[in-house]
DNA sequence: CGGCTAAATCGTAAATCGACGATTGGCGTT
DNA sequence: AACGCCAATCGTCGATTTACGATTTAGCCG
């Protein structure tokens, strides 16, 4: 079992998408696809989407990696904004950002 | 004026995707997510698709970056089979992978 | 055939990435 | 207060990326 009944974590927190210009969209695309642009982040991004909730050592024993090597990754995600993380007591607790989660699918389903 | 009436290029062409296992769709994923990890080649896909044919000397004096880099960028999305290169008399014809991008909308969509 | 233009490739330099072990910092427990 | 656990950060390494100019390759035209 993975999280037996936590609290909820991930509060609202939404300061919305100010709508951006044509290059902005391009970089921004970029951004988020190159934050995925590795199997280890895309495999981090699906568990948190689909535990819904927020975890982290299990991550680490869920993947074939270091640690440390986790904790970069993640740092990749959150520095994108597709994640967040936050204290919960002694462990701590991510959770996606399901906004810019969608505005990830709106920018590559505007292609 | 990008392209006055060039041959069509780009016939069809559809081996069809043989449906992927589960890391196999992160692999792809990423492959894919990281072909589109800069600015320069999210452009240089915004351009093939709405110029619908294709091109390749326009793209070099649309973006800001050197023939040689241009070319790299290139080879890159067609590694990863975003897009194809066909001969087309002197210049080259590059042409995006509609099923490929449809994949990648696929696969960003199920996230 | 010789010369042109267009694109790919080569060689190089700076920056970033990916991974790891070791260390540090926070927070509960004992 | 001291310990232990979890996660972040540091420092390092080799590999990869990004960019450029220079060179090579390939097809047309004169």
């Amino acid at each position: 079992m993975t999280q037996p009944d936590r609290d909820p974590c991930c509060p609202p927190a939404a300061p919305a998408p100010p709508a951006l210009s044509d290059d902005e969209a391009n970089a921004r695309l970029a951004q988020l696809a190159k934050a995925l642009g590795h199997p280890a982040r895309v495999a981090i991004m699906r568990m948190l989407i689909h535990h819904e909730g927020c975890i982290v050592g299990d991550i680490v024993d869920e993947l074939p990696l270091a640690q440390s090597t986790i904790s970069q990754h993640l740092k990749q995600l959150k520095g994108a904004g597709l994640v967040r993380g936050e204290i919960d007591g002694p462990r701590i607790c991510y959770c996606v950002e399901p906004e810019v989660v969608a505005s990830l699918k709106a920018l590559v389903a505007a292609l």
